[in-house]
DNA sequence: ATACTTTGTTTAATGAATAAACTAAATAGG
DNA sequence: CCTATTTAGTTTATTCATTAAACAAAGTAT
C-alpha cells in the first residue's frame, strides 16, 4: 500500500520547487520560499538537488529590491527532449520538443495505405530521425509519446482504430523494444486535452474537456487537472452520445450518435449533397473552407447547421461535467469563423441559466500540433515524475 | 500552498491505519502492519493516538496463530454520530448514524406544502429530536447531511430547487446558527452517489455513476473515488442530456431531454394516457406497481418503454465515463423487475463491443436510504478527516 | 522442558522540515 | 562617505516523523 514516508515528502517538495521555476522562472530561491510557504533551507536544498540534477541552472544575479541581489533560477528545458507523435488517418506528424513543450525539429510524412507495414516503417523511420536530429543533452530522449485515433488500452495494445490496419498492435511494446525508450500510446482526444492544458488554450483550467472533432467526435476529459480515462481506459467516446433516439444506427452498435450529425464526416456527407459540388469527384476540407471564404450561401448554410449540432452536443458536455472550459480541437477547428456563433446561440437557446457564463468555449490554440505536442507532454510529465498528471 | 511535511505523513499514515481499522476490525496491530507495509512501530503508535482519541478500542486478545496472542482492535463506532437528510419533494427522512453509518433513530414527516417555513421548521424538529436522541458519546453529533433536489452551490445555497420553496436560501447557514454543528447541503444525486459508494452496491467501485431516476434525473459522479462537483458545483445534470435534438422543450431550456422520456414524471404523464387510468383521478406510483404486478398488459408495456428509455441514457452514460458501476436510484428503483431487462436489452444493442462485461449495473442496495445515508457518510467524513471522501 | 513463533514495545538511527542565527551584499538616507 | 536597514542565501541546532534492530511477553509445537 501506499504509505507517507519522508521521500513521499521530499517528492512533493522538491516537485513543488521545480513547478514553480517552470511556471515563474527566472525566479529567485527567496521568490520560492514567499510563495510556497516553504521554509528558505528547504528551498535551497532542493534547488541544489536540481542544479546537480541538470534540471535547473542558475542565470546570474537578479535585480536588487532593497537589499542583497537574488540569483535567478531557471528551468534547464535543455535537458533532455521527448518526441510527440500524431499519428492521423493519412499522415504522421512528428515532433521534437524540449522539456518545456517548444518544438525544435518537426517531421511528417503522408499515409497513402494505411497498412501496418507503412504506417510501421514510417514511424520507425521518422523516430529515428528525431532521435538523431535531437541535440546532446544530459538526458537524451526521455520518451515518445503517440496519439492515435481509436481505441487504445491501459497497456499501450491498440484495441480498434478505424481506418489504421493496427488493430490488435501493441505499439507501445514494439518501439520499446525497438529504441529502448518508455512509450506511451493512447487517443489522440486524451493527448490533445493534455496539450491544451499544459501548453494551450486551457493552462489554467482544472477541469476541461477537449472535444476533438475529426473523423469522428471524440473527448478528452480533465479532471482536477488529471487526465480521467475510466476504468478500463475507454471514457470519452462522446461522439456516440445518442441525440436522435431512433436515428441512423452508427458503427458503433448504437443509434443517432452526435458524431452522425457533427463531424468532419457529417460535413462532408452533407456537402456532396450540395448541387454546387454535384461535378466534385471527391470533396476536401479545403474545397469547403475555400468556397465558405467565397461566401456560397448553401456551404455557409450547412456549416451553420453543423455548427449547430456541435452546439447540441456541447450542450450535453457542459450539462454533464460543468467543465471550467471546453476546447475544440482537430480538423473542424478551422471552420471556427463560421461555426463558433450557431454553436454559441445554440448554447444560449439551450443551455440552463446557472451555467450562466461559467463555461470558457474556444477552439485550440495549438492548431494541428495540440495533438502531437499533448502526446510528447504525456511522456515530459512521466519524465519529471512531478505531479503535474496523472492518469485516473 | 499545500506542501509536503511530517504532520502531512502522519495524517496519512493514521488515516490509513484507522480505515484499514474500519474496514477489517477486529484486527490486530500485527496484522495491519502486513497488510499496509507500515512498520509495527508505527501501527503501534497510531493505534495509541486512535485509542486516545477514543476512535478505536481494544477488544482483548485473538486467536494465536504459533505464537503470542494478538490484541485485536476495533473501530468505535459510537464515538460521536451524524444526522443524514433526505429532502424529498414530499417528505423529510432523518437517519441519525453512528460512525459506520448503521441507522440507530430514524424519523419522517410529509410535506404538504413545500413553503420554506414548513420546510424550515419541519427540518429543525426533526433534528433537535435527533440531538436529543442520540445516546452519550465523545463527540456527539458530529455533523448535519442534506441532499436535496435542485442545483446547490459549493457553500450550501441552494440555487435552485424545482417544488420546493427554498431558491436561494442558505440552508447550511441558518442550521449551523442554529444548531452549531458543522452542517453540508449537496444534490441529492451527489449524496445518494456517496451513500452507494461508501455504504452500498458501489463499495469496491472507485469510478461510478450514481442514476437518481425520480421526478428529474440527476446523477452523481465519483471519480476516482471522490465526488466530483464540476467547476461551479453543477455537474451530473446527465438528466438533461439531448437524446431527441428537435423533442419536446424542457424547463431546462434544452429539448429532448433524456429526463423527459425516462423519469417519474414520464412514467406518470404516460400511464394517465393508458385506457385503464382514465377514470383514475391522480395515478401515483403505488397504482402503477399494483397493476404491473397483476400483469396489466398495457402497464407492463409502458414500463418496458420506459425501460428501454432508461437504457439509451445509461448508454451515454457509459460511453461518457465508462465507469465500474452504475447505480440506479430513487424512486425508479421500485420497478427494478419490469425496467432492468429492457434496460439490459438496449444495452447489449446499442453498446459498443469494446464495453463488454466490463460495466456493472445494478439497483441501489441502500433503497430509500441511500440520499439519507449518502449526506451522512458525507459529513462521517469529513469529520474523520480520512481521505475518504473529497469533493473535486 | 525446550525450541520456535508471533506480538508488541523499547531504543537508537535516519532523514526530512524548520526556526534562529549568521554571513553576504545590496540600498537608503543623512 | 558612512551607517542603518533590507534582502538573499547558508549554517546550525532542533523537532518530529518512520524505521530497523533488539528485546520482552506470551503463546505453540514437539
Amino acid at each position: 500500500m501506499k504509505t507517507g514516508d519522508l521521500t513521499l515528502v521530499k517528492q512533493i517538495n522538491k516537485s513543488i520547487v521545480l513547478n514553480e521555476i517552470e511556471k515563474k522562472g527566472p525566479i529567485s530561491r527567496a521568490q520560492i520560499s514567499k510563495d510556497t510557504g516553504l521554509n528558505k533551507t528547504t528551498v535551497s536544498t532542493m534547488v541544489s538537488e536540481l542544479i546537480e540534477d541538470k534540471l535547473v541552472n542558475e542565470l546570474g544575479q537578479g535585480q536588487s529590491s532593497g537589499g542583497r541581489k537574488p540569483v535567478m533560477l531557471y528551468f534547464n528545458t535543455h535537458a533532455g527532449y521527448a518526441i510527440g507523435i500524431d499519428l492521423g488517418v493519412n499522415y504522421i506528424l512528428a515532433v521534437l520538443t524540449d522539456l518545456s513543450g517548444e518544438i525544435v525539429e518537426e517531421e511528417s510524412v503522408p499515409l497513402s495505405d494505411q497498412s501496418a507495414e507503412e504506417i510501421m516503417q514510417a514511424l520507425r523511420s521518422l523516430i529515428r530521425s528525431l532521435i538523431e536530429k535531437s541535440p546532446d543533452s544530459p538526458y537524451g530522449v526521455v520518451g515518445i509519446g503517440i496519439g492515435a485515433p481509436g481505441i487504445v488500452d491501459p497497456e499501450g495494445l491498440i484495441l480498434f482504430t478505424p481506418y489504421l490496419d493496427l488493430n490488435q498492435v501493441n505499439l507501445k511494446q514494439i518501439l520499446e523494444d525497438e529504441f529502448n525508450i518508455p512509450t506511451l500510446i493512447d487517443n489522440e482526444a486524451n493527448t490533445g486535452a493534455l496539450g491544451e492544458h499544459l501548453y494551450g488554450a486551457g493552462k489554467n483550467a482544472m477541469n476541461l474537456i477537449y472535444v476533438s472533432v475529426g473523423i469522428g467526435i471524440g473527448t478528452g476529459i480533465i479532471i482536477n487537472g488529471q487526465l480521467y480515462k475510466g476504468a478500463t481506459g475507454i471514457s470519452g467516446e462522446m461522439g456516440h452520445l445518442t441525440i436522435e433516439v431512433n436515428g441512423r444506427k452508427c458503427s458503433c452498435g448504437n443509434r443517432g450518435c452526435w458524431e452522425l450529425y457533427a463531424s468532419e464526416s457529417a460535413l462532408l456527407t452533407e456537402a456532396k449533397k450540395l448541387e454546387y459540388f454535384k461535378d466534385t469527384s471527391s470533396i476536401t476540407l479545403d474545397h469547403i473552407e475555400s468556397e465558405a471564404k467565397k461566401g456560397n450561401k448553401d456551404v455557409l448554410r450547412l456549416l451553420h447547421t453543423i455548427g449547430e449540432y456541435n452546439g447540441v452536443g456541447l450542450v450535453n458536455i457542459i450539462n454533464t461535467f460543468n467543465p471550467d472550459m471546453l476546447i475544440i480541437g482537430n480538423r473542424m477547428a478551422r471552420f471556427e469563423n463560421w461555426i463558433m456563433n450557431p454553436i454559441k446561440s445554440v448554447l444560449d437557446d439551450r443551455l440552463s441559466p446557472f451555467h450562466g457564463n461559467a463555461v470558457n468555449l474556444t477552439v485550440s490554440s495549438l492548431g494541428k500540433y495540440s495533438n502531437a505536442l499533448g502526446a510528447s507532454a504525456f511522456v515530459i510529465s512521466k519524465f519529471l515524475d512531478i505531479n503535474r498528471v496523472k492518469v485516473i
